[in-house]
DNA sequence: CTGTATCCGATCAGATACTG
DNA sequence: CAGTATCTGATCGGATACAG
């Protein structure tokens, strides 16, 4: 690359499949189900119960894309009746850590974003 | 709560606040603007410079939702042309510990990924 | 310069029904 | 049990036009 930098402090930056791939891995359902998979493996229905705000759709979707990506593996159990179990790859533990991260600032920050939410949502109405 | 804990090792856990916080703070936008503004302060213009694939509304709708959550401070210069300047706030400045440790963890692990897609998606193909 | 307002196409997500 | 298929309403994001 030319010249991009401006002197970037830490060097963060932001490439494409850099935000692909963390739109893929931390969507709205992606950190449940790796919290429950973390924990043991999962059958559909367990997380199904585990997760009780998403729907079969969105949950297929969820662990296809979590497949997709390496993070989370599809075991056949059984035939017949059908019987899966999905459990975290070896890579998919790596993501736990900077997913604590993520969730620990948002724990000790929690406070200050609602009074800053407050704060702006009240210079209007005021 | 009754009993939703299942022995978490880790006691990683997501809850609704902390998903929405974490949807208006990661979002497509958000971190490429936090980016820029942790090496400088900038001028709206200067935002669409540096992020040319944003549109206008988005970059509008982005910078409102940060400055909601107190992660940005939009501050006016002067009134008569007017001239807006963004800032990091000391907030969000902390927030960028969390989202480098997450962009390690995707540059380190983005070899891995793309061979996992290759897998998963030739084992269709195929 | 820094936005707001509107239209519009694409995508998303829920509900429902059906299958092996 | 573990999905797939389909319909549909809501939402998102881009383009464009306009305003203080």
């Amino acid at each position: 690359m030319p010249d991009t930098s401006h002197g970037s402090p830490a060097g963060l930056a932001i490439s494409a499949p850099h935000r692909e791939l963390l739109d893929q891995v931390l969507d709205k359902w992606s950190l449940q189900v790796l919290n429950e998979l973390c924990e043991r493996p999962c059958r559909f229905n367990d997380l199904r119960r585990a997760i009780p705000a998403v729907t079969q759709k969105s949950l297929t979707a969820t662990l296809r894309r979590l497949e997709r990506n390496g993070i989370i593996e599809r075991v056949l159990l059984s035939s017949r009746p059908v019987a899966v179990e999905y459990r975290i790859t070896s890579l998919g533990k790596t993501l736990r850590h900077p997913v604590d991260v993520l969730l620990e600032w948002a724990t000790a920050h929690m406070p200050d974003i609602e009074k800053a939410r407050l704060r702006f949502d009240g210079s209007f109405g005021d």
